[in-house]
RNA sequence: GGAGGGGUGGCCGAGCGGUUGAAGGCGACGGUCUUGAAAAUCGUUGUAGGGGCAACUCUACCGUGAGUUCGAAUCUCACCCCCUCCGCCA
């Protein structure tokens, strides 16, 4: 959520951001006529609460002297009922202002490149080179399902489309690098986290995914509650309303959960393999820090996850993300992507952004500086580091030999009790 | 699922419907005392929004939301959360 006084008196800063993300920018003019009407009735109703608390402090007075305050009163009963009156009123234009704010997506920084989609995204860096192969590679599938390792036929036969289930050292594999990345991570700082994976609907809000992207969660009613589309959202809610120490700054956090995306509007995108899954696991990163840190930390996130690519000897590249690509509520991501032989291509896996105070805001996490008055909000960021059944897609494809073996990268193989799958 | 208890400021803990933004204590910060520290003592100590150059001032907030009232932390209703006991259960 952006600060509403931003929003108010730098309005043209605002718009230049939504024309950059290629979203209308009529979308702010029912929220700032809303807005303005809100802060004149606010006004007026204060003032008419002065008066009425004046006049309930006479009929105290009144009353402990035993005198007849009829009078006072009638008066009081009149400024009583039009402030109710005005309260519904007030009332109304909060919500439809707050209906509103909660749509409009994050200001991107002035270091993302411009741009529409993402065939504008800019390349960083690139790490490793893919290998040579001396025999035509595999998509991961086939390798997978020619070492008896994902089961794909019968995941949608308990559960449907966009479903796995993992066999053997399949199974294995998908567990150790859980393990390799938790360790990897919190060996860096990071406080490993095991949240609740069903959260709530406000905090669903509180990172953004609500209200705006409703039909891309899982939902389950009575009671209500969302699964998790990324550990994200429990991570970063578990500071909701709360007010923290600067001392305590930065936060760092690591924590493994499954997800669940619904992927309505991809039907026919990656239908094959584990690249795209309705529930999947993974490992992430969380931080809260100082808003003049935020960009620093971007770049150590990434950093983080790069390392896990670089100890499997996985060949990655970094990407910027352009202005018209960038999420709703990020200010600035950098996309991590694999090589993946089987596709020729690099994909997509892990997305390190950073929210600025978006996120703060709208879960109300604050932080109070030593020494100083009042408070600020904090500045949120979180990455993949990284997504499990992708780094297992990468694995398979990259490591795929001749035999159709898997030769299982080094780090890996204390966590695999093995070094290569047959 | 059944029965009971409870949610008040950073924490603990009071609070007859009317100067209660909230006693008291702890903690924190500042001063005095001390060579220094402790002890003692005095003072300060919530958040957000509005108005004013400023001193300052107004409004809201005692789990959440509705209601009663001129006036609610205090009364009514609904909901949420926490705790105890019973039942069930991985």
């Amino acid at each position: 959520m952006l600060d509403v006084r931003i929003v108010r008196e730098d309005t043209a800063k605002v718009i230049d951001a939504l024309k950059k993300r290629n979203y209308d920018p009529s979308i702010l003019d029912k929220f700032l006529k809303v807005e303005n009407e809100r802060r004149e009735l606010l006004r007026v109703i204060e003032e008419q609460r002065e008066q009425r608390n004046k006049i309930s402090q006479e009929i105290a007075q009144l009353k402990r002297e035993k005198k007849d305050a009829s009078f006072v009163l009638d008066e009081a009963k009149k400024i009583a009922d039009s402030i109710t009156e005005e309260e519904g009123r007030l009332k109304v234009l909060e919500e439809e202002g707050m209906k509103e704010l909660l749509v409009i997506p994050n200001i991107p920084h002035e270091s993302v490149p411009a741009g529409k989609d993402e065939a504008e995204n800019i390349e960083i860096r690139k790490w490793g080179t893919p290998k040579i192969f001396e025999f035509q590679p595999l998509n991961h599938w086939d390798i997978a399902e020619m070492l008896g390792i994902i089961d794909f036929d019968r995941a949608s036969k308990i559960a449907g489309a966009r479903f796995s289930l993992m066999k053997g050292m399949g199974a294995r594999l998908e567990r150790a690098l859980m393990n390799f990345m938790l360790d990897l991570n919190t060996s860096k700082g990071y406080k490993e986290i095991f949240p609740p994976i069903l959260v709530n609907r406000d905090a669903m809000i509180g990172t953004g995914q609500l209200p705006k992207f409703e039909t891309e969660l899982f939902r389950i009613s009575d009671p209500e509650f969302y699964l998790i589309p990324t550990a994200e959202v429990p991570v970063t809610n578990m500071h909701r309303d709360e007010i923290l120490n600067e001392k305590d700054l930065p936060i760092y956090y690591t924590a493994y959960t499954p997800c669940f995306r619904r992927e309505a509007g991809s039907y026919g995108k990656d239908t094959r393999g584990l690249i795209r899954q309705h529930q999947f696991n993974k490992v992430e990163l969380v931080k809260f820090v100082k808003p003049e840190d935020s960009y620093d930390e971007i770049e150590s996130l990434t950093n983080d996850a790069e390392s896990i690519l670089q100890k499997l000897g996985l060949p990655y590249r970094v990407i910027a993300l352009c202005t018209g690509d960038l999420g709703f509520s990020a200010a600035k991501t950098y996309d991590i992507e694999v090589w993946l032989p089987g596709q020729e291509k690099y994909r997509e896996i892990s997305s390190c952004s950073n929210f600025k105070d978006f996120q703060a805001r709208r879960a109300n996490i604050r932080f109070k500086r030593e020494g100083k008055k009042g408070t600020e909000f904090v500045h949120t960021l979180n990455g993949s580091a990284l997504a499990i059944g992708r780094t297992v897609v990468a694995i398979l494809e990259n490591y795929q030999q001749k035999d159709g073996s898997v030769l299982i990268p080094e780090a890996l193989r204390p966590y695999m009790g093995a070094e290569v799958i047959t």
